[in-house]
DNA sequence: GTGGTCTAGACCACG
DNA sequence: GTGGTCTAGACCACC
């Protein structure tokens, strides 16, 4: 796994590292059954506090993506590739909400909104 | 000027006060040489905190859309159109842009991109 | 309010205050719309830590009982008492349910486990 | 002795040992002076950590249910039947008694308790 | 003043 | 070794 942590993003650290599995489980990366790296090895590896790790992995828990076995660690459970996939377009649809939100504040029409949006899928099309 | 200031929506207020008077200049709602609300004036209409409403004014006048005048009160400048405009279009531009290069990262498609964001056009038109 | 911490009964603290909090909201003595005690005044009432109780009302947020309004504090959303009276049960719930998978390891049927439990429920009526 | 062990049910899986054997001896599955499996054997087919079973194991001894036979391995006691059948009982009875107290807390009557009840021992029949 | 994030370090139960 | 909880104290953005 090649985690990459940008502390100074606006992204919280923990949610950084949550999307970063979640993304893994989604592409097959990772797969249901497998563990998950150990609060205290990867907070090693990535640098950050342990208990941001552990942050992310309680918040994988409750989204059911992960599941505790008692001194050992995280197995990553059945359900995980199909929560990971809607919560990647979870994330995108919020993303997208808030700039639609600042768009209407700056009093866009809907159809103005639109052809923003298309000029910069041309636009980040290569430049990317 | 008819502004509407939501406290719910994870946007900063001050933020939203700066928006909705930067782009009431862009239309041309609010014209050169004319007068903002007093500091105070705002923040009662609004039923917000005067730092807030301040804050968004210094912030306007870092960003020379308006002008202290002495004793008086803050003047919209000349150049306030012309900024105004550039402004809104760079910012709703970027953010759209910042979304679409994570949608990308998720792997998914300009047309799913599109339907997601036509999904929350309809979502967000009258919601909060 | 009249919060009891009790650190030594085995729930988590974050947890007591989690549930005494929702407790009050389903009670009626904490009502939609009004905000609860700020993270900083509430950890010294309790004398825990304050990231003990972030961290309740972190998961209060997460579970929608409670929306953070910038700057200000936390406020009690408007469908708070329907969530908080079904938490309640669910409660309730997820413990019958961890007596019961105790009781199945003891080999009880299920007649005798009802039985058990309407013994217990006389007992515990007027002992209580 | 057919054990059966979930890592995932929350339960220690010492204690899932230390239960199974007190039962299947409150039950005359094992006899008082009859041997009980060795660590090893018993980790083997169990596939657990053998400490695990030795932390069981020393439960039970602590418990006066076996006891050491130098050299042999642990033999069960003579009034090991009657204190697993004490224990049965004692465990789930006061186990029932907790919830009902946080149930009656919650302001629930015992039509619902036992409502509850009934919908749990349906839901963990053949789950998890 | 408010909550949100992060770090550091301790202690516990479990395997 | 594993995760879970708690404390202490720092820094940030926002109102």
């Amino acid at each position: 796994m090649f985690f990459k942590i940008n502390p100074h993003n606006g992204v919280p650290v923990y949610e950084q590292v949550y999307r970063q599995i979640a993304f893994a489980i989604a592409d097959g990366g990772l797969r249901p059954g497998e563990m998950i790296p150990s609060v205290r090895s990867l907070a090693k590896t990535l640098a950050i506090n342990p208990n941001t790790v552990a942050r992310a992995y309680r918040q994988l828990q409750d989204d059911s993506i992960v599941e505790a076995v008692r001194g050992t660690g995280l197995e990553i459970s059945e359900k995980a590739v199909g929560l990971c996939r809607a919560e990647r377009i979870k994330i995108v649809r919020q993303a997208f909400s808030e700039v639609i939100v600042a768009a209407r504040q700056s009093r866009l029409t809907d159809r103005e909104i639109k052809e923003i949006l298309e000029d910069e899928i041309l636009n980040t099309r290569k430049g990317k």
